[in-house]
DNA sequence: CCATTAAGTTGATACTATCGACAAATCCGG
DNA sequence: CCGGATTTGTCGATAGTATCAACTTAATGG
């Protein structure tokens, strides 16, 4: 039982160290084993699906024990949880970006704002997967991933807020508006990214699409 | 080790049968157990998400052994397969029976139809999640979740091609337009679904502006 | 230079998916 | 009506996974 595992390599009585390292090249301890686990988390995600994320594999891909991520999370939930939240993080930090580069405010600043969200999603399938749909993650309520979701979702409120300020867009409840946008781009990720779009169909055209038909919705005026 | 399964009461020497059913109640051939699998399913993705779906637990639920559920599925992802094929054909009968059942053809139908399309994935989250998500589905490419999932767009490109024929909306690329609308309805579902949504908004009201902003984006004239 | 602690490791338990061989019910052609 | 063929279940066994506990190293502060 057990047969692949104990291919494992070190048979750690090997001392020659220098700065954690042996000389044959493994190590006993990583270094930053946490860092790694949280991005090579992410792409086995994109690879196989959450489904082909285990401790075990994890481990196995950076070096180290099967249980050696057990230091760094509680257990593989925790893992996952960090990895969603380390998401919705970048996201804003990426929408942030976008919305301090645009020049002036216009509403072509929003329809920006809108593709760089999808481009995220595509470019990003593993941690985007894992952001919404908590198949994978088990305690409900996860504080940490709540409150990095709340921080994207306020940024959109504000930039919402901050449009309808100078009146390009209708005056209505600021948050209503930012879940709708928010939900219509996060449907079209989702399609594309579940592949439940003909590949016939142009990606760029319709994310163009949406965004059009999102903004010639909230528009101000006629 | 397996202490739980071995709690299986059918020790089954017991003969006295009548109809499939022993005279204590528990009963050889289960009747449907197809059907049961199906339904069992849905109903534990809904109580404890997708992990919770084990082809043992399933049995356990459904008085059969560990593994009763292989007679009738393949493998597990080839019953959740079947979960998520059913949902899409089950979501494409209730958008018919709005579309048949609405009065005329005026841009108010396709507003009932959003909604109605919000409304099956909230009563039905078991089945929404998988439809959506592969997560738990194995195999790329299955033909059965594939033509359910297609049929179900088609219906929708059907509804926009009637309706731009009757004038109420823009002329344009009627497969695009279908799936504007349909990762837009998708994205609010799949918000309120994972509990995206701030539980201080009124979801109904939420739904509506979905598809208000959606109507405003795609009506005929200025 | 050593005690402490952080970071890893192996061993063991309890579950799960799934395969293979066997039993019980049903069904169907005679 | 009856016995084989088929369908539906059952149990045993293998391999892989999560996770806990006890033990080992490495790194670090005094």
């Amino acid at each position: 039982m057990d047969s692949v595992d104990n291919v494992n390599i070190a048979d750690y009585p090997s001392t020659n160290h220098l700065l954690g390292m042996t000389l044959d090249g493994s190590a006993y301890h990583h270094g930053d084993l946490r860092a790694a686990l949280l991005t090579e988390a992410a792409a086995m995600i994109d690879e196989g699906g959450t489904l082909s994320v285990t401790m075990r594999a994890i481990g196995r891909r950076l070096g180290v024990s099967r249980s050696a991520p057990y230091r760094h999370f509680a257990d593989k939930s925790a893992l996952l949880v960090a990895v969603a939240a380390a998401g919705f993080d970048r996201l804003r930090d990426r929408l942030e970006a976008v919305g301090a580069g645009a020049p002036g405010a216009g509403i072509d600043q929003l329809r920006q704002i809108g593709e760089e969200y999808v481009r995220f999603a595509l470019e990003n399938p593993g941690h985007y997967r894992l952001m919404y749909g908590k198949e994978a993650i088990t305690r409900r309520d996860q504080p940490e991933l709540r409150e990095a979701a709340n921080a994207l979702f306020d940024e959109l409120v504000r930039i919402f807020r901050t449009h309808q300020q100078s009146g390009s867009i209708k005056q209505q409840d600021p948050q209503v508006q930012a879940y709708v946008a928010w939900g219509a781009v996060h449907g079209v990720a989702s399609l594309l990214l579940e592949e439940q779009i003909l590949t016939a169909v142009d990606a760029d055209g319709l994310i163009r699409q949406t965004t059009a038909t999102l903004l010639d919705g909230v528009r101000a005026g006629r």
